[in-house]
DNA sequence: TTGAATACGGTACCATGGTAGTTATTAAAG
DNA sequence: CTTTAATAACTACCATGGTACCGTATTCAA
């Protein structure tokens, strides 16, 4: 294990924000495990983390508490912890959730979402469509999550995406599984514009609709992994 | 601030399971909160609490991140933390992800519920009548949540259910404010009990509609505190 | 060869000291 | 009396040592 310094590896990530240490190795492990750097399964160590990342055990551990609470890492106490392998039935209710808030959310914000909130929507858009041009593909999956992001931002809605978020961390491991297709990114630019729209204009069913159907499309990918051998368990 | 002994108190609330300190400092907070003993605002201090508890500073902390990600507790930092106020907007937030998420789960459960979850809940109903002619409010308060509880069991939506249970977090500390009215368990009883019918015979609709007017009751009580100066900030 | 007791290595967990940062208090100066 | 600067007293935060617990390998006896 190649030993790495955080304050780099922070620093590239994140602007260096004046985070605790803590909350820094909860964000580093957090994207490892969901890019799939760290597998499910894999046997994680405070001690031995501590030292790759040169901070003391404590934060660590912290970290460690902090995602059991979202699911990513299984803690079995004076045993071990490791990291959550993918269990189908978690994947099925995490997308059920997802459906279900977002849905919520973007249908009440047809109702009554700010103007100051529209036009942020709108911005976002125009660097979805810049983004799709140049073929930056991981700049465009950035822009989705923020698109749904300033929706819930959109209505006040701070702890739904907090939920949003923990359960999207279930399904971004999968995701890269069923390989995204060529057209699948403009598809998608088109469904957040449609669903832009009708909550603009307010309307609040056709915006429910079109992000059901959205957000549906998760669904083949994880169909297509029915028995798929590797990062499974139970 | 007398000093109470943790082990005695971890007794009396549960029956001394092999829970870490940690979260036997958690369970007890959370509840000294939600009961409101520890009232918005007030200051926690780790070294006080550790003293009260007999414990160390550490188990508290870590029970201070945990009550943080629930929103129970706001940490601010090198300053302090304090129990979070209670603000409308996350109230009505959380009344409404409730709403969704039960509704959502209630549908599902008339839909695919196993024989075994539709026993235990038939269960449930009659300990519920038996609180219920014994007048044993707070018996029949768990029995209540028991019911929720198992409706998300029936559908193995074991992350619904923290979620659920993270928002009503908010919700219980505005409950005790709409004193019960005489009546009010009874209501309670008759809903769940079509509720329960509704699953059992596969009726989704009703089911979910049943659901709402039962959760839409608390509106009432969030509408009746508006500028209720008393536990409010911001 | 088999089986059971035992010792070892590893873990999460808890206790405690020290540090940097913030706020309240005090004291001096205007 | 007001303002400001120095200081003391708090805080959350991090580092580190020790403890109890669990799984596994090793040893010893049958």
């Amino acid at each position: 294990m190649a030993s790495v310094n955080l304050k780099e590896i922070i620093q590239d990530i994140d602007i260096n924000k004046n985070l605790s240490v803590a909350l820094q190795v909860h964000h580093y492990l957090r994207q490892q495990i969901l890019k799939l750097n760290l597998k499910p399964g894999k046997a994680l160590s405070e001690k031995e983390l501590s030292l790759q990342l040169g901070v003391s055990r404590t934060p660590v551990r912290e970290a460690f508490i902090r995602l059991s609470e979202e699911g990513l890492v299984d803690i079995f106490p004076q045993r071990g912890t490791i990291v959550a392998p993918i269990r189908m039935g978690e994947i099925k209710e995490a997308q059920f959730l997802r459906e279900i808030l977002e849905t919520a959310i973007v249908r009440r914000a047809a109702v009554g979402i700010g103007k100051k909130s529209l036009s942020l929507l709108k911005m976002n858009l125009v660097h979805q469509e810049k983004a799709l041009e140049s073929n930056d593909y991981t700049e465009f999956m950035e822009l989705d999550e923020d698109f749904h992001h300033l929706l819930c931002q959109g209505v006040s809605f701070n702890r739904a995406w907090r939920v949003i978020q923990a359960v999207k961390g279930q399904l971004d491991r999968i995701r890269f599984i069923g390989l995204p297709q060529p057209g699948h990114a403009a598809l998608m630019f088109h469904q957040h514009s449609t669903i832009f729209e009708a909550v603009k204009n307010g309307y609040p069913d056709v915006a429910a609709n079109e992000m059901a159907k959205h957000l549906t499309e998760l669904w083949a990918s994880i169909e297509r992994m029915t028995l798929d051998e590797s990062s499974f368990s139970e």
